[in-house]
DNA sequence: CCGCTTTATCAAAGCGATTTAACTATGGGA
DNA sequence: TCCCATAGTTAAATCGCTTTGATAAAGCGG
C-alpha cells in the first residue's frame, strides 16, 4: 500500500505560490484581473503538486453541481432496455463534453412517494432532470412544470403540461409507415398496439395510422387494433389473435420494433411467410430490426442524436440561454425485407 | 410560474425551533447526545418548513459524498448493451437502497488521458469506482491497485494486479457448456471465440473447453476455434467459415450469446438446422437467448444479482468494513431446444 | 444541602472553495 | 509636484453543514 499522499487545498498552493488564497481562486477560475505573470506562477506550482480543486467545496459556493439527473421509468430492467441505452449514450456523451456528469435514477414508487425529484434539487445534488419514458401515469411531473427547476422530457411529451421537451416527430413516422403498407396495396392491415392510454407518442403512431387509413378510403375497422403491450411476448400473442380472428390480414404494423419481432417470431410458428404471406412494419429501429430474418423494415429513430441535442438544451436552460425548449425531430422510414418492397422493386426491375 | 419558495437551511430550523445550530445538526445526524423532546421538536419543524438538508455541504463536512460512479468500455453506445444494462440494473437498486448515487462514466480515451479515474477520487467528487467490462488494454486499472481508492472490477478479473472483484464463475460455465454438448455425443465441436487476447474471462471459457475435450479424450484441433468478435455480425461470419473448412462440424460453442445468436442466423441461412445439423451453445443468457427459434441453450449469467452483491461489497469497502473482496459466483446451464438435448430426451420417453 | 455524575445543549472551529469590497502600487495628465 | 484613474492583489465574508470540547442543568447518594 502506498503512503496515502496528502490532498492538497487551495491554501497549499496559495503559499508554495507565494500569493494569497484568493489569487490562487481567482486564476483557478480564469479572472483577467489576475496578471499574466502570477497566473503563470501559480498554475505551475498547481501543476507541480498535481493539484484537484474539491469539487463539493466549489458547488457549495457556486450553488450548482454540473451534474445532470437522468430519470428513467422503471421497467423491469431500465437499464437493460436498448431504447434507453441509445438515449443515455447521446446524452452522457454530450454532457462530459459540456463538463456536466450524470446521475441515474430509476422512477420507482419509492422515488416519487418521497419526493426525490424534488429533493434532487433542493438539496442541491444536480442542476437539472432529464426524464426519458415518461408517462401519462407519471403525475408527479406536474410538479416540475412551473419551470423553477430545470426539467425535460427526452423523446417525449404531454399535451396535459406545459413542459420542456426534445421529441421525434411520432406522427410523420406513423404516417410514413402506414403509407408505406397502402402503397405496397395492403388493404386489411392489423395494428399492434401498446401504450396508447398512456404514452403520448403511441398515441401520435395510432392516430397516424388511421389518418392514412383515412386518406386511402380504407375503412377503420377496431377489430385489426390489438394490444401487445409493447413487449416481444405480448406481440407475438396480438399477432396470433389478429391472424385468428382476422384471417385476411396481409399486412401488420406495430407500433415498436420488439412487438414486430415478436409477431414475426409467431408468424413463423404458424407456418406463414414475411413478407410472402404478411407484410409488418415495425417502429424504433432497434438494433435487432436489421438483424432479424427479414431484415425489418421500420421507421428509424436517431436515439443517440436525441440524447445528445436534449442535453445540449438542458444545459441552455440551466443557464438561462433560452426559456422552453420544445423540439420536434423528423424521423424516417428504413425499408428492408419484411413488407416485400424490396422484392416487389426487383421483380419490376426483371420484366423492364 | 411560482413564486421561487426560500430554500431554508439549518439556521432556519434553528431559529424556528429555538435551538442553536448545532444541535439541529445533531438531530439531523440521529445523535444520541439529543433528547427526544428537543428531537420531536426540530424534527417538527423540518417537516413544517420541508427543509432539505444541502447535500453539496453535507459530503464537504463528510469529506465523501455517497455517490458511485459506475464505469463502463467505449463500446458503440456502452449503455445500450444489455449486458451492462442489467449489472447496472443490479447496481443501482442495491445502491439506492444504501443511500448512495449512481454516476455514470465511460472509459474513453480522454477520460484515461486526463486521468478522470484518479480525479473523480481526488476532487472527492465519489468514494468509489465500480469497473464493468475491463480489459488488458484498459492499463490504467493499475493505478487503483494500490488500494488507496476504492475501486472494483464488476463481473471480471485480473490476474496482473490485485484488484477487487466479484465475478462469475467462467471456468466453471465453460466447462457446463462444453460438457453438455460432449454427453450429447459431439466430437467435432466448433468454438467461436472472442476477445481471448485481452479478456480473462474469454480466455477462461476457451481453456475450460479445451479442459473438456483433453478429458473427454477428444483431440483439440486449433482450426476449430474462430475469432467472432463478440457480436452478432461476427458470430455470423464465424459460423460461416467455420462449417465451410470444417463439414464435419456437429455443434458450436459460442463465447456469448450474441455471436451464438449471429451462427444460428447464418446456419439459418445456409439451411442448416440448429439442433438437427448442427447443435448450439452460448453463454450470458441474455433475454433474446429464450426468445430465439430455436431457443438458445446457454449459461445463465445472474448479472443483475451480481451488480446487486458488487455494490453492497463496494460500500462495505467504503466503510473498511472489508478491505479486499474477491468474489466467485457460481452459474449453471440453461438448456433449451438449440442442442437438442430436449428432443433426445423425448425420443426416449417414447421408447420408453 | 453539598459535591459529583450524567445528560442535554451550545459555541466555535473546521470542511475547501468563491467573491466582492478594499487596498496598494504605478503611471499619466495637469 | 499632486491627484486620480487603473491594474493587480488581498482580506474577509460566505456557502451550509459537522463535530468536539465546554458549559449548564438535572439527578443522586450521603
Amino acid at each position: 500500500m502506498s503512503e496515502s499522499k496528502k490532498r492538497y487545498t487551495i491554501k497549499d498552493i496559495a503559499e508554495q505560490s507565494g500569493v494569497s488564497l484568493s489569487t490562487v481562486s481567482l486564476v483557478l477560475n480564469d479572472n483577467p484581473r489576475i496578471s499574466q505573470a502570477t497566473r503563470a506562477r501559480v498554475l505551475k506550482t498547481i501543476e507541480r503538486l498535481g493539484y484537484q480543486p474539491n469539487r463539493m467545496a466549489r458547488a457549495l459556493a457556486w450553488r450548482h453541481t454540473r451534474t445532470l439527473a437522468v430519470l428513467v421509468p422503471q421497467l423491469r430492467h431500465a437499464f437493460a432496455d436498448v431504447y434507453f441505452g441509445e438515449i443515455v449514450s447521446g446524452i452522457y456523451d454530450r454532457a462530459s463534453r459540456l463538463g456536466y456528469k450524470i446521475l441515474l435514477e430509476v422512477a420507482r414508487n419509492e422515488f416519487i412517494e418521497s419526493k426525490e425529484y424534488l429533493q434532487l434539487y433542493d438539496q442541491k445534488f444536480i442542476d437539472g432532470i432529464m426524464f426519458i419514458g415518461a408517462n401519462s401515469r407519471h403525475r408527479f411531473i406536474a410538479e416540475l412544470a412551473d419551470g423553477t427547476r430545470p426539467f425535460m422530457l427526452v423523446n417525449n411529451y404531454t399535451k396535459e403540461f406545459d413542459l420542456n421537451y426534445v421529441v421525434s416527430n411520432y406522427r410523420y413516422g406513423g404516417w410514413q409507415a402506414a403509407k408505406h403498407l397502402v402503397r405496397l396495396g395492403h388493404q386489411r392491415i392489423g395494428f399492434i398496439s401498446g401504450g396508447v392510454a398512456e404514452i403520448q407518442t403511441s398515441q401520435d403512431i395510432l392516430e397516424s395510422f388511421k389518418e392514412v387509413l383515412d386518406e386511402s378510403g380504407i375503412a377503420y375497422d377496431p377489430k385489426l387494433i390489438v394490444d401487445g403491450w409493447l413487449t416481444e411476448e405480448g406481440g407475438m400473442k396480438a399477432a396470433e389473435e389478429l391472424l385468428r380472428q382476422n384471417p385476411d390480414v396481409t399486412a401488420i404494423f406495430a407500433l415498436n420494433d420488439k412487438m414486430a419481432l415478436g409477431a414475426m417470431k409467431k408468424m413463423n410458428e404458424l407456418g406463414l411467410r414475411v413478407p410472402q404471406d404478411v407484410a409488418v412494419v415495425g417502429f424504433d429501429d432497434i438494433p435487432q430490426a436489421s438483424f432479424a430474418i427479414p431484415g425489418l423494415t421500420t421507421i428509424h429513430q436517431p436515439l443517440y442524436e436525441i440524447g445528445k441535442l436534449a442535453c445540449e438544451r438542458m444545459v441552455e436552460l440551466i443557464h438561462g440561454k433560452v426559456s422552453r425548449v420544445q423540439e420536434v425531430i423528423p424521423i424516417y422510414l428504413t425499408v428492408r425485407e419484411s413488407c416485400g418492397a424490396r422484392l416487389k422493386e426487383a421483380a419490376a426491375a426483371k420484366t423492364e
